[in-house]
DNA sequence: GCGCTTTATTACCATAGGTTAATTTTTTTG
DNA sequence: CAAAAAAATTAACCTATGGTAATAAAGCGC
């Protein structure tokens, strides 16, 4: 939670009050590594905020082959909001691939936040204005690179994932198969 | 502009100044079929509400190509939201694929309307919402669908817009080439 | 309506990546 | 440490899509 409230701080004025707030609708959680926390089919009631360990946000297609829309690491947020914002009931599935440390907040409550405490507008306006970003950058790499072009911007972007997750996600987010990836990784060690 | 205003007054009590504001800092702009508003490595002062007409924005990869990264319609915002959120230099170029109306505004003017009259928040954290979720589920759909399958959804999303855009534009927006989308629509019309 | 320009199609071959299945390597667990 | 489970690699073959180039069709200006 410090590392939140941190954050916070570093970029708005959050009130006592507000802080205060905050830590009435969350509650540290600590999940372990396989731990599904949004399944599929079910409603979204919270979102996750994680200060340690890793967690993926994927769907499962027709053919039940899973396809990794997020990883989020330390700091960053996630749930399934394709479902939240449409208010829906969840298309994705997020698991900790770690064990790991979360911050769980009722999503119902981060909704209303805004209207409380005005000071999390600017705040959450940038955290979205990032994520528009980051995803209209995935689409463009995914339009315009190779897939071994692919998995090396990743590797920058996400430098010691490997260490802790295996190989088919990581394929599962690049939008190839393990073996298609095992055959790039081979290129690259012999070049 | 009359179309802008009343979306706004369907989402948020807008109050007269902030209404005057608005007009204040914008200006209708006719543009013809071809004409460049945002072009790559440049600044990027304005951000473009679409009331008539249709836009497209696109980066070109190092082999001179073209990628599509969206097509802006009535009633949609487009700029080079990467180069705005990052205050960096245009990476995309935004151009009009039909003779078209839109209300342009300077993008720092935006930045700092929030502050002005904070009633534009919760407006525009909707805006920002909605389009994570088009852009996830663009991800997923890349991730897990065949060209034809892309194709075919493309045509339910923008259901007339092969009127007034050139196949190859969609080609680019699917990520495939302009060849590959012929077969895929020769192969509609034989099924 | 004619000619020019733009757009779309087609064909042929090349290639990245998918599929399936077997095998090896690594990790986990008792 | 041995056995089992999970993950990664490899191989042989297949398919969708790309690259290039030629041709056809459509749209536009005069």
């Amino acid at each position: 939670m410090k590392e939140l409230i941190s954050k916070l701080k570093n970029n708005i004025d959050l009130s006592p009050e507000a802080e205060e707030y905050l830590h009435s609708i969350s509650s540290n959680r600590e999940v372990s590594k396989g731990e599904v926390l949004i399944r599929e089919g079910q409603t979204v009631r919270y979102t996750y905020f994680v200060t340690d360990g890793c967690l993926r946000s994927f769907c499962i297609d027709k053919n039940g082959r899973q396809h990794t829309l997020q990883f989020a690491i330390k700091e960053w947020w996630i749930s399934d909001f394709i479902a939240i914002y449409n208010n829906e009931l969840a298309t994705l599935t997020v698991e900790s691939i770690t064990d790991s440390k979360v911050i769980e907040f009722k999503a119902m409550d981060l909704a209303n936040i805004f209207t409380k405490y005005s000071e999390f507008e600017a705040f959450q306006r940038g955290n979205l204005e990032r994520h528009v970003v980051s995803l209209q950058k995935r689409i463009l790499n995914q339009l315009q690179l190779t897939a071994a072009e692919r998995y090396d911007l990743f590797l920058q972007q996400y430098p010691d994932i490997e260490s802790y997750t295996p190989n088919y996600h990581i394929a599962s987010y690049l939008g190839i198969t393990q073996q298609s990836l095992s055959r790039i990784r081979k290129e690259k060690a012999n070049a």
